[in-house]
DNA sequence: TTACCGAGTTGATTGAAATCAACCCCCGGA
DNA sequence: TCCGGGGGTTGATTTCAATCAACTCGGTAA
């Protein structure tokens, strides 16, 4: 992971671009930069350690982090896949301690990197806008994962995925077709699911009309995954 | 729902020891409780309704009130039980819109009762002490329902309910004994396990010691439970 | 006392997805 | 050209929990 001061103009507008600051003043905004640095990821590459202390938070400005937690034998769950704009580790802004799971980068990726204990002292200093910011980007992410226990335990295998496809091609009418942004097995990490399940759901989901070719998605018609 | 706007000194202790106010100096615990009223429910009294546009957010002062989604066959999954000091719907103060799921008294509860409009203005009035504290409730929020999709997705029925127990039991060394503060049915919810899959993994731990006697649970040896 | 009701339990069965294993396909390097 | 590996698929099997149905238990109202 390979960290760096320098601020190009690509950056900067990855930067503004983020949940997290979408609604600031440009005030806090440098409030907020003055506390980052940046950070260059390649596929694999740990960000943090479940168990380390945590000491940043992040944002994504391009590519993908996978958040996942090991238990004792080794097995992982993915919690939350975060891509350009979202921000993670956050959640520990005020709490601190320790990092509750593991940060992976699944994909090239260029990431914004706070300190936290700066960014709690500006916190404090700021006006509120600061906090505000703060607390929208929380109360999205709860909102995201609460979507996400409820789906799981309402929705099969197969629904969700109809679902996500159906987010992906948001605005779309029939027929469909996108790019996956990210490989298969992450997918299926970020739905709950073991590859094959995925695998399996791509196949019961051809006879309605959904067709796979590597990362590319066609769906014949939005209605017929609308009514799984 | 029967509210009221008569607060006694019983509804004052049980307002300041909630999460929301638990780290807040007295102006801004005055500001926010100007934005309050009180609503006392009855086992099954809902709240609010899932698609019910947002108007206000609420603090458990006393019960028990159950948050779950409704699909469109009308089956449900419970997301969170929150208990005496938790609030919810607070993600709504920011983004705003309608309730994205529905909120039922699952016992005879107290809840203090915030007009978001009125909360949001202050909280740009105010100094930046009521974001924070909303930051911080919400950044515990996330943690705990990201630990609950990490626990889904990792670990089964009995080790769920096995976990769960050790949380109650939590400071108690071996025997402990303690009463579930709610209906099975309810903790079945909670652990996304319906009733039957609740009371078979209490079947299973008796072998490993865990004695059930209607709502009292005894826990002969804790070692054995944390060894799953 | 009896009848009943709600909460919980138990049994039988089904169903969904994980797991294990083999295989395919595509690409890149020697 | 061949080899090798990563990502993905397919098949067989197992495991876990949901579902459906019957039954128990304890409390309460008639």
């Amino acid at each position: 992971m390979n960290r760096t001061l320098l601020l190009n103009e690509r950056k900067k507008t990855l930067f503004v671009e983020t949940k997290l600051t979408a609604n600031m003043d440009m005030a806090t905004m440098n409030k907020l930069m003055e506390c980052a640095t940046f950070a260059n990821c390649y596929p694999r590459d740990v960000v943090f350690r479940q168990g380390d202390p945590a000491t940043h938070f992040y944002s994504v400005l391009s590519g993908y982090v996978r958040l996942f937690r090991q238990n004792s034998e080794g097995r992982e769950a993915d919690i939350r896949v975060c891509g350009p704009g979202d921000s993670f580790a956050d959640d520990l802004i005020f709490g601190g301690g320790t990092y509750e799971y593991h940060a992976q980068a699944a994909d090239k990726a260029m990431l914004a990197r706070y300190d936290i204990n700066r960014v709690r002292n500006a916190t404090s200093a700021d006006d509120g806008m600061l906090a505000r910011a703060i607390a929208g980007s929380l109360a999205g992410q709860l909102q995201e994962t609460m979507d996400c226990i409820a789906n799981d335990r309402l929705n099969t295998a197969v629904q969700r995925v109809a679902l996500y496809l159906l987010e992906q091609a948001e605005g779309q009418g029939s027929p469909a077709s996108f790019r996956l942004s990210f490989q298969k097995s992450l997918l299926a990490g970020k739905l709950g699911l073991a590859p094959e399940a995925l695998s399996r759901a791509f196949a019961t989901l051809k006879q309605l009309g959904v067709h796979v070719h590597g990362r590319i998605i066609e769906i014949e018609d939005m209605d017929a995954l609308r009514a799984l």
